[in-house]
DNA sequence: GGTCTTCATGCAAGTCGGTTGCATGAATTA
DNA sequence: TAATTCATGCAACCGACTTGCATGAAGACC
């Protein structure tokens, strides 16, 4: 959240070229309020009769699509999604902050952006972008 | 593959306590010969009719178990095995190398080990394990 | 507000990777 | 060679992911 330029989330849904609806505005709060990433089975959870598998995934795949959620993969190679900072741009997400997967409970965390180390990739190939992955125990499993 | 003290795929099969089969030994061969890490689908399109898709399922977990090879995730989740390098030892993956992901053909690269940074983790996290991946477009890809 | 266009949603169905149980067969051991 | 232990094949299943199509709602325009 930007504390000097607030925006509803109806604007914030509307710069990104996505209409508003009571299913959009669930789950872009639900992931806001969430201090993790959220796998779309955790969405079904915790909104429960909200909305159907399909528009979930389709929902999520928007947010992603259009810069409102960045997508990361869980231990188990499992989407999980949180919601971007406010540089983001949709297509684009330059911003290389390091996440944190827990082994026992499969939670992803957010961290804070790191500067990676340059690493030499072998002759012919580009580098697009770079991610850091930490995995242990958060607070909760440790 | 150790230039100063070859051992044969059946020791190698051996020395990690898995009996030596026709499909393991030609699994391995396949891992060796293939510069990046392969999905159980490439195994199987590479290796037709050499074993039911279950059996290769256990032989490449059998693999990572052993500490023959290790698993990494492609760029949409799937797990592919590469072949470890000879320090590696049972259930051990220590040695912190990173992996290209190609986001054209998928393909994964090893790519040579990194001194990861420094990075702050919140507090009651325990780290256990580092992994950077790079994503861009591999050679015969850009 | 009413109409129209465009997009979001729900349902059905299907794909794919991953996984388990159990019976059979092969590799190793004695 | 016989006994034991492990590897394999088959069937079946699960969960995440994905598409097509018909319906309904959101936004735009009058």
């Amino acid at each position: 959240m930007n504390y000097f330029c607030p925006m509803s989330n109806d604007q914030l849904l509307r710069s990104r070229g996505l209409r508003v609806t009571n299913t959009r505005k669930a789950v872009l709060q639900l992931l806001q309020g969430s201090g993790k990433a959220l796998s779309q089975a955790d969405v079904e959870r915790s909104l429960p009769e909200l909305a159907d598998r399909v528009t979930l995934f389709r929902v999520l795949q928007a947010f992603e699509e259009s810069g409102l959620a960045h997508r990361v993969q869980d231990a188990h190679g499992v989407s999980r999604f949180a919601v971007c900072a406010d540089t983001c741009s949709g297509g684009h997400h330059h911003d290389v902050h390091a996440h944190f997967r827990c082994l026992v409970c499969g939670d992803v965390y957010c961290l804070d952006p790191v500067a990676l180390p340059k690493v030499s990739i072998p002759k012919g190939f580009k580098l697009k972008e770079s991610q850091l992955h930490l995995e242990g125990s958060c607070s909760a499993c440790s």
